[in-house]
DNA sequence: TGACAAATGCAACTAAGTTGCTTATAATAT
DNA sequence: ATATTATAAGCAACTTAGTTGCATTTGTCA
């Protein structure tokens, strides 16, 4: 299991013309092993313990490479920084809880089709969306 | 015309149980009277050509009142910073280009009907939504 | 294994946004 | 109108996200 998921994330890499390093098998691991977004202190926490060590910058090098040739999605909770997820697991969306910071997600809605009816209407190239509701939680809300 | 505008903003402050300043009237005019979002050093130059002087954290503080207040909506580009739009002016939503960051407005979803249902299902009170198209407009894409 | 381009580390920087505290001002009652 | 009081604004200092330049290291490929 493990072995596999690394072995596809040096072929993610080598696909998108990155250099297969230390560093970035490890963001790629732990955005492929987790279920919510991960900001850069939280991939920084999650190289430590995998005791591969990155400087801060690197990090943050390394993300927008991986954004860019569209491998990674970031996502913005409205908070003053990025969340990022896998391509791979960027088929949901997000309820951000004002109050708490809860995060839940949110299955029911296809974009897809707007996206192509973008595409075409407006000649662009969509990369990717965004789709995240705000508000309060069941618990803040009362 | 600028008469109502300022009136409407008074009782909208007023509704809001936030006193009426200059500089809150005049990012509630700015708001109201532009069409795409605009940053924080956008209106504070907006304030400055109209007179108004006010401090960088003040523009701060009165926006985060007015969007706990729900009368403005905050938007990230994932450029690093937030911009904000009126309420009024939210029923649409963007297409950002990565390469020259045009934005283009995008009128055709309707996100209230899942909006609602998230609301029944999962208990939450969704108080505004963002979605957010990124990529590259039809000048890069070449 | 050696060469070269690409990746990393480090230091210093910019820019967004926040906090604490003092002074000024809008709303309310007198 | 005026005094009172709670709230807003100003200022300085701070925190945190993200960037840039440059020297050093490392992955790749011949």
């Amino acid at each position: 299991m493990k072995n596999t998921s690394k072995h596809d994330c040096k072929t993610e890499l080598r696909n998108a013309d990155l250099k297969v390093t230390p560093a970035r098998l490890g963001i790629l691991g732990a955005l492929e092993n987790t279920s919510k977004p991960l900001d850069i202190v939280s991939l920084i926490k999650y190289l430590n313990i995998s005791k591969i060590k990155a400087d801060r910058v690197t990090v943050f090098r390394i993300i927008n490479a991986l954004v860019i040739k569209g491998l990674v999605k970031p996502i913005q909770f409205n908070d003053g920084k990025l969340r990022y997820e896998h391509m791979s697991k960027a088929d949901h969306h997000h309820f951000i809880c004002g109050e708490c910071g809860d995060i839940e997600d949110i299955l029911e809605c296809n974009v897809e089709k707007i996206e192509k009816n973008i595409q075409k209407k407006k000649g662009v190239l969509v990369k990717y969306h965004s789709l995240e509701f705000f508000g309060l939680c069941s618990r803040c809300k009362k």
